[in-house]
DNA sequence: GTCTATAAAGTGATAGAC
DNA sequence: GTCTATCACTTTATAGAC
């Protein structure tokens, strides 16, 4: 049982899908810039998929897999040193927003891409539920996240930690935009203080 | 010397370009679907505008003019009332939560609009300027807000208060995708709590 | 299965009558 | 100034040869 040539061609087309999102965004995503993309002829962009929209949902699925083990990949390696040194709750999400904010800084266009491809699925009644999978993706890492750091800190949070969650995922999409407009290095990292600050209020020493 | 018509024109056609991408989207907004709106014919719009992509500016610039106004109109009124009684700085910055939110629920597609319209700015070399003064003015009003919640509760800010209003700023753009996302007005209610809560402990009583 | 060629519909912009 | 008609181009999608 080999797999199929159309299911490598579905990939590989997706693949190239999100790079011209990236580079030049949901509206230059034209299937001719796709398929010159991938290398391949406009007929066998048909032939893998019977339109745009339903490569665009695959697009989304895939993006949305891919972005959840990108983006924080924090929680489960320092979770393992158990009990031996406490760092502070404060240290711990001022570490952790600033590997997001690299990962910001290092990759920009995918990031506007996942912007702009949520913002894409929330006109399309057909789409609006993969941007609801996304963000419940979302705000389930981000608990995950919030609950290693008070386990490692030795914290408990003052608020249930799906709602700091939200809290959370809301701050890095916001900050996100906001460096994605101005490219304001120097503000993002005074921001990432400040957010550290703020969120570490929320948690006490159990 | 009475206003020329061609400046009404310009203003009609930009009111209509707004509906149309609040209802539609950024990319549904062509030329015809705007004339069509206006009620005006497709050569009209090419007599007051040279070209879709100058109607984009003018629209952009109309958005970051208005929005300034609709989105945060309690930071002077409130603030007339002397040092008569201190509200809580906690209970301010609830109570100012809860009016952006309001704002957002009751005009849930101009929300979607500016935020698209930033994405389209983003986008365009031509018109990064415009998403760039538009994110400077709401760090001037999330400023002068809090400037404004500090007086009338006696507080002062632990952290320079531009830096606090990038950080309201990002909340705000990040709880309104969540809520255009899922559109969950609980969570929403409970992630203003939390946010009230983190950001009230970025201040102290003066 | 993969191509070239083309259909069918939509786009921004303009010409030219009035 | 304002319209209708149209140009030149791009888009998604398909037909039909190989």
């Amino acid at each position: 049982m080999t797999r199929i040539p159309a299911a490598d061609r579905r990939i590989a087309l997706v693949r190239a899908a999100l790079r011209v999102v990236a580079e030049r965004g949901v509206a230059q995503a034209t299937t001719r810039a796709i398929v010159a993309e991938a290398g391949m002829s406009l007929a066998s962009f048909h032939y893998a998929f019977q339109s745009r929209d339903e490569l665009m949902v695959e697009l989304i699925r895939h993006v949305v897999d891919e972005e959840a083990t990108a983006v924080l990949p924090e929680a489960s390696i320092d979770d393992a040193n158990g009990q031996d040194e406490r760092e502070p709750l404060r240290q711990i999400l001022r570490d952790g927003l600033q590997r997001y904010a690299d990962h910001v800084s290092r990759e920009p266009l995918r990031e506007k891409a996942m912007l702009e491809l949520t913002q894409y699925a929330l006109r399309s009644p057909e789409l609006h539920h993969l941007a609801v999978a996304q963000y419940e993706r979302y705000h389930a890492l981000a608990a995950e996240a919030l609950d290693s750091a008070a386990r490692r800190s030795g914290s408990v949070w003052l608020h249930p930690v799906g709602e700091v969650a939200r809290l959370l995922v809301s701050l890095t999409d916001g900050l996100t935009i906001a460096w994605l407009v101005d490219r304001d290095d120097a503000a993002t990292a005074k921001l990432l203080d400040v957010t550290a600050d703020s969120v570490a209020a929320l948690g006490r020493p159990a």
